[in-house]
RNA sequence: GCGGGCGUGGUGAAACUGGUAAACACGCGGGACUUAAAAUCCCGUGCCGUAACUGGCUUGUGGGUUCGAGUCCCACCGCCCGCACCA
């Protein structure tokens, strides 16, 4: 039986900790705070896997800064709002605030369990009016400073279940509960005008260093800002006055256009649409399609002869224009032209429909008579052939050139474009933020005066009929208009839930001000010194967060621009996947080893199959609950597990053998130190002034140690950590405990209590446990971080690799900062050298200072 | 389709700016303790060859740069994340 006794350790150190408000922060001038914070979880039922890792990594986080004298703000809260309380709503016909609520509190008590440093007393839920009052003022503060527009988007419109469906509810272009073909509509919806932030939403990336490198990269494409230019097109149909506006990245090569495409959804789609069955079926088959890019760019590149022909704006010839369904009506103009030669796109298009493939750019090296398109684009370097005025250029100088001639003949236009569209806000659901509009036949958009905010959520609801509920709630929905008196309605569509997760972090600095946020609190504790979530926000949560900082900055409420100066995107939690022999998955716990070395069901006893290690899902059933785990191991084990082992930005695999071997070392420490405890005194004793061999070797590994774990929490490497302290006991267990002198029972006492203080931020509760039997009368949450002592942590010895012609011939201890020639004399006489070199000539010798010699042969 | 990432023993991984590949752990094998089991402790463990030391090979695949490549460059393969209404 292990002597630990984690449940009463656990609790113990909880309730101690609570008792002492440990965790509480409050603002203090002249400490320097450090605000850390996990993305906060939506409340779906239970924490998951996923949840253990990430408020794991942001809690050693926050206990290794307080340990190291920062004011620590760590909170925790609820991105409440959201679709799937809907779903419950629907399909057990609980209130989506009671499912809510019910979640919030189940998974509240979950995390506690796991003795996480949180200053609980900042708990939030943005689905309370308290929290969601405050995004209606601000969506009323940004449309006074222009940010806030109504303008027509683009819904999957569920024609059977009369209803607006998310992306994710669309599968294979159909409704995921009606199995309805899903159609494109338009609707009036409300947009942020995050563009306007479009430049320096990317010129900042560069100023946060602390975030990765990929996330930046992520974002910096997203924004997509790129340099091209507008070209016009004549139509030949002379009825037709305004000529074809389009948008290219690839002005320099106009002269390899061989056709002009539009969106589907362009204007001029719509209009020939009205007249020609045939666009009219294309229309309605790219609506089909849905609006996610995604669906729209893996299609089939396909498209319909519009009829129209454009004239090519320096060649006497025409141009058909097509309708395509890879032309995006988003970006750009939502009209190109093809230059099959040097688009991949376009070159597929122009396959299909047996357009000219026309080269204008021909590569360095190749001769421009013989080079020639087959079915790849060329898009690299080269210069302009078949161009007229821009032969010989190359690609920067002709678009330079093609540019100032277009402008010259006002034919088109240079011009910076960007990728970035305007932030839809406005959903159709009920689980939202009201958005704080009436809408009046005579006044128009009225917004709701600010004394009668906040537009509280009606509890009234009826989800039984289609679509919004708040849309059918006629004692809701109809009010006076605030103007005019007269009969008038309310917006009925809510807030995108990314609204409540883009301001909550500055929130959490004074949870209960009357104003969004308190300009005192928020100058002390923001910006969110490391923040830590999913790489799956790389871009959305993140850069929509972004924006409203600049958002709130502009409207007076706050005085930063970027929300987080440090960024982790933690890994996945995998774990295998099981199938019994009839192709149903398997829950791991209903998964046995038999004595004959076979697989199967518990239940059925039926055969089970290993499958591949997959992120963990409901779907595959192969989800492991963290309160399962923590009741059977305690939460010091499943953190220790989660943090070994896998660098935490990389995806885990949950295994049961790793959570059985954390479980071990857990014990095995409290083990150690319970066997040493007689026979190292009482805490603080007189340091000795002589140490033996067997005792230096031990401080050294103890300060290393300490060196080593320091390095390793600064830069997120857990699991480096782990592996040190893993040397570290086995270091301390291997020192012969018989007839201890005082030098050697001194140095276990300081390695025992470096192991534990060093352990604390990952393992709170046994370090705490542990402390208090080592003699320590006060909390080791409260102590600050042990100091490695600089002598103790350079070594005079070094180990140098010894090769010839690059491979290792063998190694020798030498002084650190043994010259080359010594160094190489000694290892020139090596016999295994000799041997090896044997009768060729040593051309060169490499040395590295206490890293190598290499003999060149 | 577009953008971003990852790939090292049986397994999770380590290897700082190019310098001893496999630290640490899991698993496995052997041993000690035990009436026995569990727990614990000790030893071994990349692969191939070998009686043994020595040796040869090895970081998804193929090429390149270098005295030297897991690390840098090019091409390919596989997997994962995001694509604007999941959160």
């Amino acid at each position: 039986m292990p002597r630990y006794n984690f449940r009463e350790s656990e609790a113990k150190w909880q309730s101690a900790w609570e008792k002492e408000a440990a965790f509480s922060a409050i603002e203090s001038p002249e400490k320097q705070k450090y605000y850390v914070l996990e993305m906060f979880p939506y409340p779906s039922g239970r924490i998951h896997m996923g949840h253990l890792r990430c408020y794991t990594l942001g809690d050693v986080i926050a206990r290794y800064k307080r340990a190291r004298g920062f004011n620590v703000l760590h909170p925790m809260g609820w991105d409440a709002f959201g679709l799937p309380a809907e779903n419950a709503a629907m399909e057990q016909g609980i209130h989506p605030a009671e499912w809510t609520y019910k979640n919030i509190s189940t998974m509240r008590n979950q995390l506690k369990a796991m003795g996480l440093s949180i200053d609980w007393t900042r708990e939030i839920a943005t689905c309370d009016p308290k929290y969601y009052q405050h995004e209606q003022t601000m969506f009323l503060d940004f449309m006074e400073q222009n940010l806030i527009y109504r303008e027509e988007g683009w819904v999957n419109w569920d024609p059977v279940d009369h209803t607006v469906l998310a992306n994710e509810q669309v599968i294979d272009g159909k409704g995921w509960r009606s199995g309805a073909l899903i159609e494109r509509r338009r609707l009036s919806q409300w947009f942020c005008r995050i563009t306007s932030y479009n430049d320096n939403l990317l010129k900042k990336l560069d100023h946060l260093h602390r975030w990765p490198k990929k996330v930046r990269t992520m974002q910096e494409n997203w924004i997509g800002r790129s340099e091209g230019a507008y070209i016009e097109f004549k139509f030949t149909e002379t009825s037709r006055k305004n000529p074809l506006k389009v948008y290219t990245t690839r002005p320099d090569t106009i002269f390899g256009a061989s056709f002009c495409a539009i969106a589907a959804d362009h204007p001029i789609t719509e209009e020939l649409a009205k007249k020609n069955t045939e666009i009219e079926e294309f229309v309605e088959e790219c609506r089909q399609l849905g609006t996610s890019e995604e669906a729209i760019q893996t299609a089939e590149k396909k498209g319909i002869d519009t009829g129209l022909r454009v004239k090519h704006p320096f060649l006497d010839k025409d141009l058909p224009v097509y309708t395509a369904n890879f032309v995006l009506m988003g970006y750009g103009t939502g009209a190109i032209f093809g230059c099959p030669a040097h688009d991949q796109r376009d070159l597929d298009f122009a396959l299909t429909y047996r357009l000219p493939v026309i080269p204008v750019v021909v590569p360095p090296d190749e001769n421009a008579d013989k080079f020639t398109i087959t079915n790849e684009a060329y898009i690299g370097e080269g210069r302009l052939e078949n161009s007229e005025f821009l032969d010989g250029l190359d690609v920067e100088k002709a678009k330079r050139a093609i540019i100032e001639r277009l402008e010259l003949e006002k034919k088109g236009k240079g011009t910076t474009n960007y990728r970035l569209r305007d932030w839809l806000i406005s959903r159709q659901r009920y689980w939202g933020c009201p958005i704080p509009i009436v809408h009046c036949e005579d006044c128009g958009l009225v917004p709701v005066p600010r004394d009668q905010l906040p537009v509280i959520l009606p509890d009234d609801i009826d989800f039984s009929g289609h679509g919004n509920p708040l849309d059918r709630h006629e004692t809701w929905k109809n009010v006076k208009c605030p103007k005019c008196k007269k009969a008038a309605q309310r917006d009925t569509d809510t807030f995108d839930t990314f609204i409540d997760s883009s301001w909550y972090f500055a929130r959490f600095c004074s949870p209960d001000s009357k104003v969004p946020v308190d300009p005192k609190a928020a100058q002390y504790w923001l910006p969110v010194d490391q923040y830590i979530g999913g790489i799956e926000h790389a871009i959305l949560h993140l850069l929509y967060s972004r924006f409203f900082m600049r958002a709130m900055q502009q409207s007076g409420h706050i005085e930063i621009d970027e929300p987080f100066s440090g960024l982790f995107t933690q890994g996945m939690v995998n774990h295998a996947t099981f199938r019994d022999s009839g192709g149903n998955w398997v829950e791991p716990q209903n998964v046995i080893h038999t004595n004959e070395n076979k697989i199967e069901r518990a239940d059925t006893g039926l055969p089970v199959e290993i499958g591949r290690v997959e992120k963990m899902s409901k779907s595959k059933k192969n989800t492991v609950d963290p309160t399962d785990v923590i009741e059977h191991y305690g939460a010091d084990t499943a953190r220790w597990f989660i943090l070994s082992d896998s660098p935490p930005d990389r995806d885990m695999e949950w295994t049961n053998a790793g959570i059985e071997g954390a479980f071990r070392y857990i014990n095995r420490v409290a083990r150690i130190i319970d066997d040493r405890l007689p026979l190292i005194g009482i805490p603080k004793t007189t340091k000795p002034k002589e140490f033996s061999t067997t005792a230096l070797e031990l401080r050294q590994i103890t300060h290393k140690t300490i060196a080593g774990v320091t390095g390793d929490y600064e830069n997120f490497h857990f699991n480096k950590s782990v592996a040190r302290l893993y040397e570290l006991t086995n270091a301390i267990s291997s020192v012969d405990l018989d007839n201890l002198e005082h030098d050697i029972s001194w140095a276990i006492r300081e390695s025992l209590e470096t192991l534990v203080r060093l352990l604390s931020p990952m393992t709170p509760h046994l370090a705490e446990d542990m402390w208090q039997k080592l003699g320590h009368k006060t909390l080791l949450t409260n102590m600050d971080w042990p100091n490695a002592e600089e002598k103790l942590i350079t070594d005079d010895k070094v180990t140098l690799a010894i090769q010839v012609g690059g491979k290792l011939r063998g190694t020798i201890n030498v002084e650190a900062g043994i010259n080359k020639k010594s160094a190489e004399e000694l290892a020139h006489s090596m016999p295994n050298v000799q041997a090896s070199i044997g009768k060729r000539k040593v051309r060169k010798v490499i040395f590295v200072p206490d890293k190598l010699v290499n003999f060149v042969v």
